[in-house]
DNA sequence: TCATTCGGAATGAACGTTCATTCTTAGTCG
DNA sequence: CGACTAAGAATGAACGTTCATTCCGAATGA
């Protein structure tokens, strides 16, 4: 068994732990017997319960991300470029319950500001659909004029609050009702 | 000092300390040295933590939700009415910052699910203008034909997502901007 | 044999809750 | 009115538990 095995399993355990239980659900030790290591091993890997709890958040987003923007149509109408992305949301929210609840989790906790504070002063260059759609829009005048957070806001909160009416059991969301669900959120945002 | 005044002031420092350090930054020592009293002394007056905390947002929800049903123009048409909701619940988020945090925190936590499936579940006859609005809406044909989670989540979720950029200092949400908010959830959620 | 990695008992800090004790108040009696 | 008493409210030190982190002996492999 190679180091990064290990690794895996630790961030695996704690993300499946943590999305079940909470933060707070899952100490050091339960994580550690979940991955089949010791409790010491752990922080051979991680420098120490934050680390650890960051790491699992980047790991999920990476995957998140990479996926959405798998055949994301730069070159079409902003529309479409909408839809690809909310349609991509909530497909794959829906079918990774635990990450969409580790994700949840750490959104709303002192992790989750910190790293909407980075993400927003963000000027690595890096390609950010979010942009990529607002600055678009305006240049096409095909979205309303509002700020960018707002922009965010009213295409992308009822998404993730309607999929986690999902997965609380609150409405089922098949491929007819997701349609219905970015199409509206398109509404809000078109001019 | 009466019985009354003392169960406000552990109300009160516990609502400021957990909206500010969340509700894992406000041991009950603390929330005892804030409220002036013995740490003993809050069990007099709340069986134990989980009961404080739940407390707290009673408190704070059925302020809420008062000031919202003020001058509730029912007899109006729905826009009226979802206009007069929408701007309420800016305007009183805005202005009660600390409350604001704290309903946050509460409903990202196992409280906050155990309230939300109370309820959807809600058959106690209390006036809810969430339900109200969705009912009327559906009877004039003047929403969309949607599951009422997800009329909620189309509705409401943009607001509170921007009343958090506001007050984590990503936009400044003024009048003007409050009702542009407010109409494009409406957009979305109109025939 | 030596270096590296691992496991899990040990450690100590933090925290919710309890309870023996003190303090406050209101009622009673001389 | 003032002294005494009892009820119950308030206190905060102490307790037991939980948990992140450390540490050291065992295991592994070169």
């Amino acid at each position: 068994m190679c180091k990064t095995d290990k690794r895996d399993d630790i961030l695996s355990a704690a993300m499946e732990l943590m999305a079940e239980q909470g933060f707070h659900g899952a100490p050091m030790a339960m994580i550690a017997d979940k991955a089949g290591v010791g409790a010491g091993t752990i922080y051979r890997y991680f420098e120490n319960r934050d680390v650890l709890i960051r790491d699992v958040y980047h790991m999920i987003y990476d995957e998140f991300v990479s996926f959405l923007l798998n055949r994301y149509p730069t070159d079409r109408p902003v529309r479409e470029c909408f839809f690809h992305i909310g349609k991509g949301i909530i497909d794959y929210l829906i079918r990774n319950p635990l990450k969409f609840r580790y994700t949840e989790q750490f959104h709303n906790s002192p992790y989750g500001l910190e790293f909407r504070k980075l993400k927003l002063s963000n000027d690595t260059g890096e390609f950010d659909f979010g942009r990529d759609l607002y600055y678009k829009g305006l240049k096409h005048q095909v979205i309303k004029e509002i700020p960018l957070p707002i922009f965010f806001d009213l295409a992308f909160a009822p998404i993730f609050w309607a999929v986690r009416d999902h997965h609380t059991g609150f409405v089922v969301i098949d491929d007819a009702l997701a349609e219905v669900i970015v199409s509206s959120c398109w509404d809000s945002i078109r001019i």
